[in-house]
RNA sequence: GGCGCGUUCGUCUAGUGGUCUAGGACGCUGGCCUCUCACGCCGGUAACAGGGGUUCGACUCCCCUACGCGCUACCA
């Protein structure tokens, strides 16, 4: 059997069909992200159908976060839930007759039977397929396709299922926009079964089905699905179906191994150091704004996890764009506009991309850094407040406060998340908690240092001006008239004003606590590591 | 087991028979800058899975092996 098919790049349908589970996947994102891209691309639609067949519990809690997650990223859709279409409903379970229809059509024209073995029956004939190291091919004893034989079956006791009745001969040959010419041994195909013995249908059934009604015209999806669609092909060339052009994508593995990245693993995934530091890091943020931070539902698989931290929608996109896929030999970065005026088929790789962590995060700075201020700051607001850093409705000395913050961190803050690691600039002069070994090296064990700082604490009511410039100049001024270097003013001042040993610039701590936060808190600090040492 | 898909630096990749002593990015690393931490700048490390062909010539074409992945379900 030969398949031709003429590509028609005029009228582009593509889908993705998600299983309401509740989480989106970073693979599945992937596939959804070049089927956008590729409908976008070519004036196209993007179609979302829900693959609940399987699951009748409660699909509505478990596909809002999926859709959500779609939103966030900007991949939108032209056709399914929320907002429908020529092709309603776009969900599997509400479309059961039209599979019912499909498979009286397989049956009336002898593309399918109803077989009434018994499964420990049909079993036994592949088992000593496989015992004798030969193909299985099912004998069809069970199958009937008169009247006579169902009624003889059904005497016996028998229920049954319905199955394709495939060739067994010859080959199918159809092109993968990726791969190329594929061919397939009709023979080595199964009598697949379409449709359960309660009259429910299975995937293959449902998917070449719901693709045929909705005119899809490409079906692009992962590599798993390579050797399902000759079995697809028959179905639809039975139902008399236009066959959609077939583009298998790579699978995207874990990182730092070829396996397929699943969401179940995340224990394996966290002896991989690079996804250790990433989640380990999520998780700091997640424990300060109160969230629930369990494997099942907070994971660097997930795209969730990226957006509770405070993760740039683009920088994901961004970066699974070239997960699979390069337009040349520098290109890396790529805006919504770019990368739809960019993307093709022909330049999807055909072997498997792991996921990186490291990258994804890289260009999570280089976005997150070139944002203007206000950006950064109102990215910033939510966690401070989830934090409960801030109030509900912030006024205008916070929020300049804030902004004069996130200026002072820099590129200090790779995900929004990151503000909470800078609380101590929210808390009460008397309530900054030291780290306890810059504690003991900078001002308990630095008696010098100590001495300096009570006399900074005493010269210092005299500067007005209290911008980080002025206090730079003034700071400069006083170590040289003490003779010192600021080596001995720098760390144990940053310690007593913030508590750490690392942080912003000591100038712009000074100007953003203002001269009576940092009088406190250095006399303060002082008492403390001179009540320590005793 | 059978069938299919895949294999370039640690990772993402460029490369479609000579331009490859294999290019870029992330990472790692040496140095510079510097009040710490970052940032930035300059430099370095590192790959064609293995074996056979084909060819004047192979990362590029063919075959075999190895490894990885998938299908072989009344899962999707």
């Amino acid at each position: 059997m030969i398949i031709e098919m003429t590509p028609d790049l005029s009228r582009v349908r593509v889908r993705f069909a998600p299983s309401p589970t509740g989480f989106l996947h970073i693979g599945g994102v992937r596939t959804a992200l070049f089927n956008w891209l590729f409908a976008r691309h070519h004036g196209g639609q993007f179609i979302l159908r829900v693959d609940d067949t399987d699951q009748a519990r409660n699909v509505v809690s478990a596909l809002q976060p999926i859709l959500d997650g779609f939103k966030w990223l900007g991949i939108d859709w032209d056709e399914g839930p929320e907002c429908d279409g020529p092709h309603a409903p776009y969900f599997q379970s509400k479309r059961s007759d039209l599979y019912q229809k499909a498979v009286d059509t397989l049956l009336a024209n002898g593309s399918a039977y109803k077989d009434y073995s018994r499964p420990e029956e049909f079993a036994a004939e592949r088992q000593a397929a496989e015992k004798e190291k030969r193909q299985f091919i099912y004998s069809r004893t069970w199958m009937a396709e008169t009247p006579e034989a169902e009624a003889k079956f059904e005497a016996e006791g028998r229920d049954h299922v319905i199955r394709l009745k495939m060739p067994r001969e010859g080959s199918c040959n159809f092109h993968d926009l990726i791969r190329g010419d594929m061919s397939f041994n009709w023979a080595e195909e199964q009598d697949h079964v379409v449709q359960r013995k309660d009259g429910s249908s299975l995937y293959h059934l449902t998917s070449v089905v719901d693709d045929g009604e909705m005119e899809i015209s490409h079906v692009i999806r992962a590599i798993e699905h390579l050797a399902n669609t000759p079995r697809q092909i028959f179905i639809a060339q039975s139902l008399g179906l236009e066959l959609p052009q077939y583009a298998h994508l790579p699978f995207v593995a874990e990182p730092g191994s070829s396996n397929k990245l699943s969401k179940r693993k995340l224990d394996k995934y966290l002896k991989n150091h690079d996804f250790k530091r990433l989640y380990d890091h999520g998780a700091r943020i997640a424990e300060k704004i109160g969230l629930d931070a369990a494997p099942e539902t907070f994971n660097p698989v997930i795209v969730d996890f990226f957006r509770e931290i405070g993760f740039l929608p683009e920088s994901i996109v961004n970066y699974l764009l070239l997960l699979g896929w390069s337009l040349d030999d520098k290109t890396e970065e790529f805006n919504r506009a770019e990368m739809i005026q960019s993307f093709s088929l022909n330049r999807v790789n055909k072997a498997p991309a792991s996921f990186d962590p490291q990258k994804l995060t890289a260009f999570q700075e280089r976005y997150m850094w070139r944002l203007e201020l206000e950006d950064r700051v109102a990215l910033v607001l939510p966690f401070l407040l989830k934090a409960g850093l801030i109030a509900p409705e912030p006024d205008s000395n916070v929020l300049s406060f804030v902004k004069a913050l996130v200026d002072a961190a820099g590129e200090r803050l790779s995900f929004a998340g990151d503000i909470l690691d800078y609380e101590e600039f929210f808390r009460a002069d008397d309530a900054i908690e030291f780290e306890e070994k810059a504690l003991r090296k900078r001002l308990v064990k630095a008696d010098a240092q100590r001495e300096l700082l009570k006399k900074l604490a005493q010269s210092l009511p005299e500067l007005e001006d209290f911008s980080a410039a002025s206090v730079e100049s003034y700071i400069r001024t006083f170590v040289e008239a003490e003779g010192v270097g600021m080596g001995m003013i720098v760390h144990a001042l940053r310690v007593a004003l913030t508590g750490k040993a690392v942080g912003f610039g000591l100038f712009e701590i000074l100007s953003l606590l203002g001269k009576e936060s940092c009088l406190v808190r250095i006399s303060r600090a002082i008492e403390i590591a001179e009540a320590s040492k005793e």
